[in-house]
DNA sequence: AAGGCGGGGAT
DNA sequence: ATCCCAGCCTT
């Protein structure tokens, strides 16, 4: 992995960011790009955010990539494009948490500080026994104690990389490889069998279910979008015209928009995908999409504009709008 | 302390 | 269809 050959904590940054949420093999294609396109952090503050966004699409967590380049602004103007050095400089950066942070002290300047993430919960809860719920405000006190007892003095940046593999590729959380692992002899779970338990983790995810309604209004063959505002999903990313609803999907009778109404009588309605289902962690949306052609001219709504199909595709927008664009609900019917 | 935040892969 | 995968921010 070519994050892990670097010492650049620029590039270890970003894939660290990346690699937070993804998994190595969606993650590695968005790093080769990012690095490719902003070499370095001087580059990434200087881009756009709609730019830098749209190189982020399909990865998710895009909150995660405003703060980033936020970062990096600050990083430019105001530390003159230097990289704090200390796991404590590093954690009062905007996006950068106790792991970011330890993860680049560690790799980028050989700090002895511990790296507490998913694998590090696992492989320490089941070695050790230790039975705190990882969902808990303790547990981050508990495994990062028991992680900076453990760490090396010489080589942290080799402990930290080398217990994290561990994780992800022996000790894994579904059939762990007990039979040749160095710790069976010692390893808690091991002994008790309770790999299958460890590590403890309680909290569970509330799903809220949402119903949109996509309103892809065409006009001389530009279409209709916006950036979605802060405070919900996809910030900063672009979609259609939406009427949302609390519990289902809406006919247009149902409909009561004064945009829509004047847009409704100067078009024609080419058609509607049927409901396409998009699956969140904690949402569960069913959008259906409502293609008019508008015959006569209308003024768009404040905060929205007229866009190209060439345009359309340079902006960044959630899986959900671009699954739309390419697939044969819009394809067919454009 | 608790909730919000994406998308994909395995089963 | 249902399960899993995580670290940081805001409130």
């Amino acid at each position: 992995m070519p994050w892990r050959k670097t010492k650049d904590p620029y590039k270890i940054w970003l894939s660290e960011v990346i690699l937070q949420q993804t998994r190595v093999a969606q993650g590695s294609p968005y790093y080769e790009k990012f690095v490719e396109n902003y070499p370095t952090i001087v580059d990434l503050a200087s881009a756009d955010e709609q730019e830098v966004l749209r190189l982020w699409q399909g990865l998710g967590y895009y909150s995660r990539v405003r703060n980033m380049h936020a970062t990096a602004k600050i990083v430019v103007n105001d530390f003159d494009g230097v990289f704090p050095n200390t796991y404590a400089g590093l954690l009062k950066l905007k996006g950068i948490g106790p792991y970011t942070a330890a993860a680049i002290a560690s790799f980028a300047f050989d700090e002895k500080v511990a790296v507490v993430d998913g694998n590090v919960y696992r492989v320490l809860a089941r070695v050790f026994g230790v039975e705190t719920d990882i969902s808990s405000h303790e547990a981050k006190k508990v495994f990062g104690e028991l992680a900076n007892e453990l760490i090396s003095a010489e080589s942290p940046s080799v402990y930290n990389q080398a217990i994290m593999e561990f994780g992800a590729i022996h000790c894994t959380p579904a059939n762990p490889d007990c039979m040749f692992c160095v710790f069976a002899e010692s390893c808690v779970a091991n002994a008790k069998g309770m790999q299958a338990i460890l590590p403890i983790k309680s909290k569970k995810v509330k799903v809220r279910n949402r119903f949109f309604d996509y309103f892809v209004i065409e006009q001389n063959g530009s279409f209709l979008m916006h950036q979605r505002p802060e405070g919900d999903i996809w910030t900063g990313l672009n979609d259609f015209y939406l009427v949302e609803n609390e519990e289902k999907l809406l006919e247009l009778d149902e409909i009561n928009d004064d945009f829509l109404n004047k847009v409704l009588s100067k078009a024609i309605i080419k058609g509607y995908s049927e409901s396409i289902k998009h699956i969140l962690t904690h949402q569960r949306i069913e959008a259906r999409f409502w293609h008019i052609v508008l015959n006569e001219e209308v003024t768009a709504p404040a905060g929205y504009e007229f866009y190209s199909l060439d345009e359309v595709e340079a902006l960044p927008k959630p899986i959900l709008i671009e699954k739309y664009l390419k697939g044969a609900w819009f394809s067919a019917k454009k």
